[in-house]
DNA sequence: ACACCAGTTTGGACTTTGTCTAAAACTAGA
DNA sequence: TCTAGTTTTAGACAAAGTCCAAACTGGTGT
């Protein structure tokens, strides 16, 4: 975690307790936090720790390419801690977000489209999770 | 659009006018709505329409499968009235919605995935659109 | 060790998107 | 026409997110 602040100062983003308390808890995230959910679990052991502070934080770690935000559920972002290309399913009964492996799908013929200048993409799947 | 009526009464939806006039401006619409732009627009022919019926309608266009709702935007849904397949662009500088043919990009790999079990799918690509 | 000052944090106000509710206003059928 | 069942409305409410002024830190130079 003493490399946490190393990582901070790298991007240029100065290591205060606030932030790094947010940036250990969603780089380590296994799931898809929104920010209020990112707040509500910093704050059991950081509790003067504000709203705003949050947003600004993850706001900060995504332009910095800490961590992705991602539109995947409806009126929220959530931020992906891996910053590799990946693909997401949505499972429709839970909400639940899951990563799909880059090289499990292969998607073509995006060169070829006309009047769209491709940056980034990914593929969005909906479905059920099979029993695990 | 004495058609509209019968599109909806065959939905087992009552055509209020307040109804026609949302549905009339959902369906021919040429971009991606949110709920709130169709309320600003329709208002202006009929001014006492409340944001509640917007919604209400928009939803329940929505269920009976005459428009698509789409998680594509930060912090708002829209509503799409092409409920045929297909991809979405999205210029990264104005945030506006492009749809891409279904037959422009092929998916493969989906069908190998263990885990889940695909009900539907769509690539969102993002980019800059070229000068049209 | 001390003071300074730019950068941070805070709490609350505010905005936007969306849902809910009770009351008023329709509609269709007897 | 009467009435029971739907719809609509306006406003209250909730959640997600931004913005602000005031208070607070924490490096830097001395």
């Amino acid at each position: 975690m003493a490399d946490l602040i190393s990582v901070l100062r790298r991007h240029g983003i100065r290591a205060t307790p606030q932030r790094l308390a947010v940036a250990a808890h969603v780089l380590s995230a296994k799931s898809h936090p929104t920010a209020d959910e990112v707040w509500r679990q910093v704050r059991r052991r950081c509790p003067t720790l504000s709203r705003a502070t949050v947003y600004n934080t993850l706001n900060m770690l995504a332009e910095k390419g800490l961590i992705r935000p991602q539109v995947l559920r409806e009126g929220t972002v959530v931020f992906d801690p891996r910053t590799d290309r990946h693909h997401h399913f949505i499972d429709v009964e839970t909400g639940r977000v899951y990563d799909v492996p880059w090289s499990a799908i292969r998607v073509s013929g995006k060169e070829k489209l006309r009047d769209f200048d491709v940056q980034e993409y990914q593929v969005v799947l909906r479905g059920r999770r099979r029993r695990p």
